[in-house]
DNA sequence: CGCCAGGTTGATTTCGCTCAAGCAATGTGG
DNA sequence: CCACATTGCTTGAGCGAAATCAACCTGGCG
């Protein structure tokens, strides 16, 4: 398996651009050549596992470059997008950190290079530096708060609310604004993986965003989007409350 | 508000039955001195809230005895059961670690004493013994993970479907095993509340409970359920991938 | 050129929500 | 102690949102 996923050439963590952002920005010069050097780089192309849904945790995953994806999957063979990660983002912190396999499946969803750092380089750095615990501390809570939040929205809102949700969510990363205040969002995933992330079918999917089409809210071509007015997509979300 | 919330009786976590069971228990007997010390204890009647969604955080609260339900509201004024705590568990940890307000309210489903420890007791003792942030971070790590599955299940799963996982979930802790192999459950919650739990309305929760009654899976009579084959819990799943 | 995956559209069915009424248990005031 | 509200639960009828099934595009790609 995996026959394309390669060694890329090696990375290094002290000019890396997202350090400063990540949990490890708290690691001392010394903790930060240690982590460097015991860190393994790897590229994989869509639709590539980094690693799947109850397998054994072996360490945690930095992503350099790229886009990842997390897949639940059920009985039926259904699955659905739980959440996306951006580089910068370190990610399977959550089983090791709660002593249990993986509960979802890590995939690539455009090139993307990922570092990989032991269980014991990580017990290592949290043994002896307890500010690194306390930014994993803060990730994991707001990310659970994120967690709760998508429950409630998920058996209380309709598709449509949903998925208006998602796309004021995706704004915030993937959209450009124009010259006259609307959007361009450039859509990172495919119809049937937007359909997975509110779990829903590809099938509403069209629907719906035929509907918001017609009702002027935005406009799709491919993965390109155009919102006219952000505001039209706040009100929207009110409207199914009438 | 809260007229009939008072101080209890003084609550002495060294003779606390729960304290092995929780993150506390990590603590040294210095540190548990002073955790003692700057604590409050109050007892709450069923129905009245002990943090409201939306509050700033001052303090966590550790349940020494009785129930909490967490719930969130929606701008219709829909309310989801989010989660259940028993005696021994901390709550408001997760908005407190977030630096977030509480992202839910916790309500009294039975009577119960609440320990309530200020925020610069927390910082202190998270400052001196990094022990404690672990247990935190598990703790936080594991709610994540059932959050998430709670999540897929939602937009995945029938009502029906829920409603069964619910129940497995209840049996853990509120069961009896009758002399017949059959479990009898005890449970701790209203019909609105089960519905709110699950997401979905009293009717629909009724009906569910209906069909449940009609196929032999459980007998219902008040909040007393019987299960004579918990087997047929687990088959009553899989029939809805059929 | 034909094949295939991803996407859209239409027709039909199903599930769960809404609205409305009835009922049992509990509480309250006269 | 009884008339009566009140609250929580159940049941029925009708409706609407979304899933399912099925056909039909489209744009790569061998």
């Amino acid at each position: 398996m995996s026959a394309e996923q390669h060694v890329g050439t090696l990375a290094n963590c002290f000019t890396c651009q997202n350090r400063d952002s990540t949990e490890w920005c708290v690691l001392s010069p010394d903790e930060l050549k240690r982590f460097n050097g015991s860190k393994i780089t790897k590229e994989f192309l869509p639709g590539q596992v980094v690693f799947h849904e109850g397998d054994p945790v072996t360490g945690v995953y930095c992503i350099e470059s790229g886009l990842i994806g997390f897949r639940k999957t059920d009985a039926e063979g259904n699955t659905t997008l739980i959440a996306l990660a951006n580089p910068g983002r370190t990610m399977g912190y959550r089983s090791y950190l709660a002593g249990e396999p993986h509960s979802t499946s890590a995939e690539a969803m455009k090139p993307s290079r990922i570092c990989i750092i032991s269980r014991s380089t990580v017990r290592d750095l949290l043994d002896h530096n307890p500010a690194l615990g306390f930014q994993f501390l803060r990730t994991v809570s707001r990310d659970l708060g994120e967690a709760e939040e998508k429950f409630h929205q998920g058996v209380t809102l309709s598709v449509r609310a949903r998925f208006v949700h998602l796309l004021l969510v995706l704004k915030e990363r993937y959209s450009v604004v124009g010259e006259d205040g609307g959007l361009t969002i450039e859509l990172p995933l495919s119809r049937q993986d937007l359909a997975a992330m509110i779990g829903t079918r590809p099938e509403t999917l069209a629907r719906t965003i035929r509907a918001l089409e017609n009702d002027g809210v935005a406009h799709f071509s491919g993965r390109i989007l155009r919102v006219p007015k952000v505001s039209a997509l706040f009100e929207d979300i009110d409207l199914d409350y009438l």
